[in-house]
DNA sequence: GATGAATGAGCTTTCATTCAT
DNA sequence: GATGAATGAAAGCTCATTCAT
């Protein structure tokens, strides 16, 4: 298997269909990234991808499918690799400051895809009001989980909630990553974050 | 003194230029709540101001600059009115508290206006890139004044970074928020967050 | 009576109306001179004038009409000057070099106004297919008034029709004019045109 | 090859890109020939061309780029055409009477694009002032090449200068066909000014 | 499946003109 | 008469989407 550079192109591999959805949907990523969502032009989005803007509906329903797909199989990957990282980790302390590290290393990683879902996703009406982001969902609820463990381990305080916990941290993160982003990216910037954000949320909700 | 129903009819009443201006600043944030941004026509604003088309562009330069009125009047009038408040608190921990408050009150008191801050401003490009949004560095700094003070007063950790921790927690409180109006309001939910929110971080920070 | 630099203002004097009338007026020849018919903004003259918007409506009937009067009244003063000098001269030859220099003259002494009548008069096509520019045709007849002298003389060969001699010529001072205005006014071109056009019109029509 | 009935017709069948292209122009010429550049609406063209308004924009910039380019592509097929035809005469005195004849034959048999010539191109200021109208240019030289062609003949007097001489003539034709249009198309104006014209200009620059 | 020329609905903004003061 | 704020009709152009090839 050829390594990929991005975590899009790593997706769309599992889905068989064809070479042109994958490069759609990293021309998508790209343009995305470079103009904004409403910016965006369908056709150079084909251009990029190397094929015919009608081919573009041969693959997607319109354009705001193009951004749901992106978040969708980005995100159900980034899931995947989220939970079999955390299950070489015993204690619920040392899952709360991975998670956080992959969460703010991912945007590093895949820099395209991370100003993607922190700045244009939130473009997309449709997206916000109408398309039920279950893998969103999904994604807020490894942080509740890993809560609940350690709560069970006498870890964490029980009073604390994990619909309300899991939601601060990850605004937190997302907050900490929009500025990181649209200040360019400044050196070191998300590795002091890291710390200080886990000695935060480690205390708050630590018990004794 | 006729008593005001939300924060942009009480800003604009400073302004002593026209009647038409406040109504349009109104019917702006109506619009854009109900349609979001790039849904809102002009067309539909100047109806809701009962004004004419043309009138808009007296008042204001186009459809980006009604927003970002609305955005920096609005936020104007919220700092003036959450530094009056927390120059009552004399301790730092309550200004914590009373700041988480009143950032979920806010959202309630103008729903609308809510709606535009949580959803709408971020679709603007000229928005979120290229205009300097003074007025929300403003607002975060409020936060890092409290937690500076607090360090001063030996309450609050010293090596807790106030760039950070004021990123973190108007992040936490900006998701809460967007959760809740997204889910439709949901009756008690701000309450309850507002005091797991203080609990978490005041404890993430605590000295000692 | 104080000098007048240009045309219009002479012309509008007589109109004892009121001073507005002929700011008006001066104020259309800069504006149009400037910026072209269509490119003219009524509030730019109305700027210029001095006067509110609406004031303008009260002394013409409509952006049109500002056009038309500059027209009209600049073109019968300078019928009527045409018409003093050329009664001057008793020889019909002398009269037409007078009528090419007069003409050529007109365009340096007044170049905004120039300028309204080479380009701009031709912009309305109210004014080219719709009004009835009677003074224009006033202005040819002088022309062909001059021929009829002199072919009842002897000077001129009675076989030229004065309608297609007056259009001829008149075309000829209007091509070399606008050439002139298009090309930045280029010194000495109008006095060596005026002396060339005068030899080719001359030896045209002249008998035996 | 079918026969065509106009000049863009012509033009247009050279490029051999497209039908629409050709259509388009042709219904330009007839919707500016109508309404005047400024009051033709693109969709009134895009109707007559039977191609729908976005059509418009893929095969021209906008809509002053129709008008130039009616201008521009019938002027080179016209200024050929002239070569052609004047390269069968050898006597400069010939060339001149088939220069006047060609002109304004060419204004009754595309009575649409005379009109557009006479009338609308003066409309575009983009065209007058900004736009370098070499074809025009070419025109005129046409003229110019042929009085000198005369000089060295010993047909035409030598202090002649064909710059001042070509827009005498020109602006004579011009003026002449611009009141034939405004005034109907009256029967047999032209051919009677033609004879005039060229009896006039010719006596006019001959020697001896 | 792939193409890309063609579509046409849709919208911001301008500006001549009006009219209450 | 004079004002100038307000009007609102009007139009060029864009671009997501379609569909004949």
């Amino acid at each position: 298997m050829r390594s990929k550079h991005n975590l899009v192109g790593s997706l769309a591999d599992e889905s068989q269909a064809s070479d042109k959805y994958r490069r759609i949907l990293e021309a998508g990523v790209k343009v995305f990234a470079r103009k904004g969502f409403h910016n965006a032009r369908v056709n150079e989005i084909a251009r990029e991808a190397g094929v015919a803007d009608g081919t573009i509906y041969i693959y997607f329903k319109n354009k705001d499918d193009i951004l749901i797909k992106i978040f969708e199989e980005s995100l159900a990957l980034i899931i995947a690799r989220l939970k079999t990282e955390l299950s070489r980790q015993t204690d619920a302390v040392a899952k709360v400051k991975l998670f956080i590290k992959m969460h703010l290393d991912l945007m590093k990683e895949d820099q395209a895809l991370g100003e993607v879902f922190q700045v244009e996703l939130r473009q997309s009406n449709k997206f916000m009001k109408e398309y039920l982001p279950q893998r969103y969902y999904d994604y807020l609820d490894v942080i509740a989980e890993i809560l609940r463990e350690g709560q069970k381990a006498g870890l964490f305080r029980p009073e604390i909630s994990p619909d309300i916990f899991k939601r601060a941290l990850f605004g937190a993160l997302d907050e900490i990553s929009l500025f990181w982003i649209l200040r360019n990216r400044e050196q070191g910037y998300l590795e002091n974050s890291r710390e200080q954000l886990a000695d935060i949320f480690l205390r708050g909700i630590a018990r004794g």
